[in-house]
DNA sequence: TAAGATTGATAAATCAATCTTA
DNA sequence: TAAGATTGATTTATCAATCTTA
């Protein structure tokens, strides 16, 4: 990797890219890692932890368009579904006016379980009390640029 | 969200981590599956992909090591080994010493398809285009404080 | 006929028992 | 007896038919 280099009479830090990738990269990898260990711990596998995130809480979703969005298969969603609704987690029921159609709804219980998977996902990792409230602002104003 | 706020005289933009950190996970997943995605166009399932690479170029290494490095089963190995080696992607052999033991070694062919591998993993998102020169400095100095 | 969902067959991955050598 | 690896049984997930209603 280059160090700092000269141009025109400044120094300028050259920075590579894919190494900044592979480190951000890795780290939230072994963040992924983590949480789904902690998900095997309550009995759950990636398919369960990815179909429980997927239900929005109080609105009752088709099956296919649940497929749809998750841009999966029918049959492996039905799979799913079963799973959750063996564990109470989540309900079917008829729609209002297809009878082809099947809705599926989060029960309170399912709610419960989702919301505290969100929280364990989405809660910052230690090493972010590493950073410092500039750093952390720094980087706050960085990551919207990705992924807009 | 809170926004900017008066603190003492001065303007201060308070950033929430949760935030911030949402929206790196959510792009890093993003490219996961992309990644798996391209992997299954090449006939290669997740597992294909993390066996190849947690596997080094030219160091041939027990089944038992490679199983501890990585957190899993004997069997998952076997089974993986097996599948790499039926696409001469690696090859088994025998330990100078013990009887007991098989080491395993990553075929030429091995290596190329490992390379590319890697190559498009740590390939750089396109979204790391729109950063400016400045700003992929600043997040290059924040990643090693996050991954210390 | 086609859309929607499920069931049955297949592949992928993990767990428990077996076999070989130290 | 224990370490190392494999084989066989189970679970998880996906793909190809089947069944029901629009």
């Amino acid at each position: 990797l280059p160090g700092p280099v000269a141009v025109k009479g400044r120094i300028l830090a050259l920075v590579d890219a894919a190494e900044v990738w592979k480190g951000l990269y890795d780290f939230c990898q072994a963040q992924y890692r983590r949480h789904l260990a902690a998900a095997a711990e309550l009995g759950m596998t990636p398919g369960d932890v990815k179909a429980l995130l997927w239900l929005v809480p109080g609105q009752a979703q088709p099956m296919r368009a649940l497929a749809e969005q998750w841009e999966t298969d029918a049959s492996t969603l039905t799979w799913l579904i079963d799973r959750l609704e063996e564990r109470g987690l989540v309900q079917r029921g008829p729609h209002p006016t297809d009878r082809r159609v099947r809705v599926v709804l989060l029960t309170k219980q399912g709610e419960k379980i989702r919301a505290g998977l969100l929280t364990e996902m989405y809660r910052p990792p230690a090493a972010f009390d590493a950073l410092s409230p500039t750093e952390l602002r720094a980087l706050s104003s960085l990551v919207p640029k990705l992924t807009s």
